[in-house]
DNA sequence: GATGAATGAGTCTTCATTCAT
DNA sequence: GATGAATGAAGACTCATTCAT
């Protein structure tokens, strides 16, 4: 070996390990966006993140492996995040405005992200026997919690199940974001803060008691 | 030809052409409810079906247009029942009670199929290049004429964006059918009636001009 | 049955055994000289003959069997035919002229006929394990026995393998035939008898006995 | 790593692209001279190859790209051979005997290779569409090459067209080619030597303008 | 650790043949 | 005898995964 050849690979090891993980789900997300989770091939994927083959194996156990790694790891840096904006706020109804347009400003940032999050999950769920992905579980309880707070606070309806709406809400946003997703974003309002707010202020007037006019955001 | 045999006879010509079609297709949506369209092996579907692998191609091209045709048809029969009942309602309010309602029926009395024309939609309008399903778009297009009847009755709140708010109520329908189909029933108030009442009382709330308390669906 | 129905089915009778089977040998040589024997569908056949898929078994035990049947009743009419021009003829040189120009005549007149002939034979031979096509060995015959008729009447160098030289003028005329079949006859003299009479006249100046210089067919 | 490791790892290596596909090819060779084309499996190739099923497609598209390219590299050897030896040679006449020995000889040396040369050739031209074989196209020029040169130096005839003559002597060559590959070569005289300048005497006497008694090969 | 050539299980699809009418 | 819908065996090809280097 060259002395050359050494410092080519002393600087492919500073490629650390996480790094090279990262370069892998990197890749996956763009190549499961874009074909599926059965229309894309590992040798896609490999070849997206610059990595051979077998490397991915080295990484992840399977190809289902790797897009569960994928669902939890970033669903983790998201419900970080989302986490850190709602610990700031304490009304309930200004919480779910954020909750709302983080998520569809998460959508017109990283499309490809959400698209696999979004459409994908839903497939796993099924085809992978056993995991049912608990990043999205816990994502959604963030929903869940807004609105029980919010019905403690007496600022919500009480009559509403809440188990219910949080997959109601959810579901509304979701599809929001999955036309955006599918037809492109010029069809809709461009400005997701604009189309999530309206979306908040849609909601929120059937949820809140009446008493209380809501209050758009400004941004 | 013996009177027992002309009836042999009828009989077995009464599994021709439009029956058996309809055996496939029944087949192919309960095992594309249980495996996804990709873990559905059309075998399986034959098995189902009670054919031989080969006659599954005497009616449809291929996996693929087995799926679109199945979509299609279905659509097309939930569309027409669904118009049916919109068409003997004048206000649109209850139009949208009835609408909901319809849905979550559907879910609880057809779970596979509904699971087939929900999930395996969204796959389907990517990997299958060239198709976009109409039936869906009908199906939604349902939902957005009545949004719109009711904006120009002064019933519904003019400020709402008609193709967003047709997407954001669709969705929250779906969400409520897509927990119901993957969870089973029985964590959720099982009366579908009930559910789609109270998710039309919150959703209305949110849409009537407000001088008008919304009254809720006797059933 | 009504009485129209009854005399459609009698003229249907009009079309006797032979005159179905006749019909469907047509439609293979078609059939079979546009896509080749493996390339040919047996529905592709039926269709072409005007009758159903399951009537060609009622006439031929199996698509291996059509083809060789086929062969058979083909080669049968040509060797008729070719006896009877040459049984007309005593100088075996200009037997030998006339098989040429027939052979190439046949080629032009009926191209599809002898397209299967020629070229499925040989893939034949391999793929149907216990068929040697004997009416081809009977066409050969024919040849082999003007070569040995010439011989013993001292007009043919006796110098010559009749078993080899029947081979090499047969595969002479084949060959030639072969690229008037592929390639279509506009690239080639256009008149099967000119350039019947070239190859003959070349073949003759090597097999004629010194002293007699041939003389070119007047046609 | 010790030297029986080196030498181990040196020959694993050498067993590497070029060898294994031209061991495909080999093995391709062998199957396709029993079976045929349609008859032969990949699996079988594969296993008479050593290799898995999938290993063949990674060196070839498909199964015709077997067959094609199988054809084309197979021909550059021969032809570059034949060239060889012509080249070396100035009397057209002697070419021409060369020409055909040459050929014999390769039947009765590769059989196998020239059966599926010689008979799947054929089939291929028509059934795989686009293709026309370049390699057979060059191998029949060397031919008319041959013939052209007589007739330029006035030892051909020149009223033979040398298109069709080139097919035709080709056609005797293959003829005698084909009997010997389908019947084995116990039924002619076995020396490909002897029976390859009977034909070219045979030939060369239709062949050589008139004065020219051409004298047999010496080998 | 990284590589990527090789593996071979798995599946859609075709089509010759059958047989109930 | 004729039909043609149904059959199901067979095979080319893909691609996730492995493992020798």
């Amino acid at each position: 070996m060259t002395v050359d050849e050494l410092k080519q690979s002393s600087v492919n090891r500073r490629i650390s390990r996480a790094d090279r993980r990262k370069a892998i789900i990197d890749a996956a997300v763009i190549v499961f966006a874009r074909k599926g989770f059965f229309g894309a091939k590992v040798s896609e994927i490999a070849d997206a993140a610059g990595v051979a083959d077998g490397t991915i194996y080295l990484y992840f156990r399977s190809k289902d492996d790797l897009l569960i790694s994928l669902f939890e790891e970033r669903m983790e840096v998201i419900i970080t995040d989302l986490q850190e904006i709602l610990d700031q706020i304490d009304d309930p109804a200004e919480k779910l405005r954020r909750y709302i347009v983080f998520h569809l400003e998460l959508v017109a940032a990283k499309p490809e992200l959400m698209q696999v999050l979004t459409i994908e999950l839903r497939q796993s769920a099924r085809f992978i026997k056993e995991y049912s992905p608990k990043g999205f579980a816990r994502y959604l309880a963030l929903l869940g919690a807004i609105l029980e707070e919010g019905q403690q606070c007496d600022i919500f309806r009480k009559e509403l199940h809440p188990g219910v709406f949080r997959r109601a809400l959810f579901g509304a946003i979701d599809e929001i974001s999955l036309e955006w997703i599918l037809k492109g974003r010029e069809q809709l309002p461009p400005e997701p803060k604009v189309v999530g707010s309206e979306i908040a202020e849609f909601i929120l007037r059937g949820l809140l008691v009446d008493q209380t006019p809501s209050r758009p955001v400004n941004s």
